[in-house]
DNA sequence: GGTTACATGTAACTAGTTACATGATTAG
DNA sequence: CTAATCATGTAACTAGTTACATGTAACC
């Protein structure tokens, strides 16, 4: 899940990990944060890849103007810590100072990846790794999107039945809290399950030709 | 947490493994059910640690107590003095049930244990352990589940007002999935805590000595 | 006599964690 | 000069998973 993560956030720019942390800290909540001691290795096992590659280990210090002058809409972050380091380089006069740190690319092979990460099924945790997927659908076709929408509904529903059979079955067997919580968690799964339909139903409008026949 | 379920269900029964399992797996839902992998060597763990004792490892068949106790401390010897007599006894049709399973009981170490895991503090997925804590708080004295209610309440207010904080600096910034989201799980944290509340309101209720003063 | 359910276990893997080691850069 | 922050990494551990190995008992 980590890795998808990765390949999401490096989609819309090139980052190192430090940074890359901070973001996915942010992403993800002040919960549920990624430690550096598997963000790096995940990071080095996606270039060993081929899904990442490092397109600069320390800053390209100044002076040989890029022939291509990064207008970029990208960049801004890399951009303004050049004009930092250049600033308080100049400052002091010094000459430059390599920085060790190595910042990522996603390679076409890591856009594969991504893609095929958003769609595989699930081997850990169901609820947080449909939230993560869904906070990068937005880089999946319409009907990829609808699909992941639908196959999570299908899941959330599928529990609420088990549940509410194994309740029929058991509720005198059980104490108050248990039924409590049975019972709040059932009511969350039918809460979870409207509000995706609701992005269903926002999905289809916006794409109706996929809807209709057949 | 696997080892506080474990914990829990013998309190209240002495069972033997794959029943302990069916159990696991019908408490905590067919989702996220524990394999046979992961639970044997948490009993052997329990039991090693002097948690558990194995109370009986095939069925109470057999009335002629022998005179020399197997001086061996090494269960090897009589799981296979067992088999031996089980298949034996097998091959002459008798009425036997001689079973190979390892009945464990709960000890007073383990009701130690019992407690202590269900007030530390968590290490993995929160929501999960607070779950599976809910679901065995009828052993906690009053005070100590009043504790844990609040407690957990206090998590999901501080989780709130993150989002809500980083929501007023990022909302802009964020696709309409990931808003929708981040609202969605706002939402349910809210109804999460008035449910708390709630159970909180009735836990004081049946209890009011404690509530009042200083 | 063969399949299914009961029963216990081990080995290799997964996907993370914390704690540690190391060093460069920045700010007061 | 020194502390904080930036930056990358390794080692040992955690808490599970799947797949495998082994064997018994029940049923038809």
């Amino acid at each position: 899940m980590l890795e998808l993560a990765v390949l999401g956030l490096l989609k819309e720019q090139e980052l190192h990990g430090y940074e890359l942390k901070k973001r996915l800290t942010e992403a993800l909540g002040p919960f549920s944060s990624v430690s550096f001691g598997s963000l790096y290795p995940a990071l080095n096992r996606l270039e060993a890849a081929g899904a990442l590659r490092a397109v600069a280990v320390a800053a390209e210090v100044e002076p040989p103007r890029p022939t291509v002058p990064m207008t970029g809409s990208i960049a801004g972050e890399a951009a303004a810590f050049r004009a930092r380091r250049a600033a308080a380089a100049s400052r002091r006069g010094e000459p430059r100072s390599a920085r060790t740190r190595k910042v990522y690319a996603i390679t076409d092979r890591g856009q594969r990846l991504f893609e095929e990460l958003l769609e595989a099924e699930t081997v850990g945790d169901d609820d947080k790794a449909f939230n993560l997927k869904l906070a990068f659908c937005r880089f999946l076709p319409p009907d990829r999107r609808l699909r992941l929408l639908e196959r999570r509904r299908a899941q959330l529903e599928d529990r609420l039945a088990r549940t509410r059979t194994s309740m029929r079955s058991r509720r005198d067997r059980m104490d108050t809290y248990t039924q409590s919580l049975i019972d709040h968690g059932a009511e969350a799964a039918e809460r979870d399950i409207s509000w995706l339909d609701r992005l269903i139903a926002t999905e289809r409008q916006a794409k109706p030709d996929m809807g209709g026949q057949k």
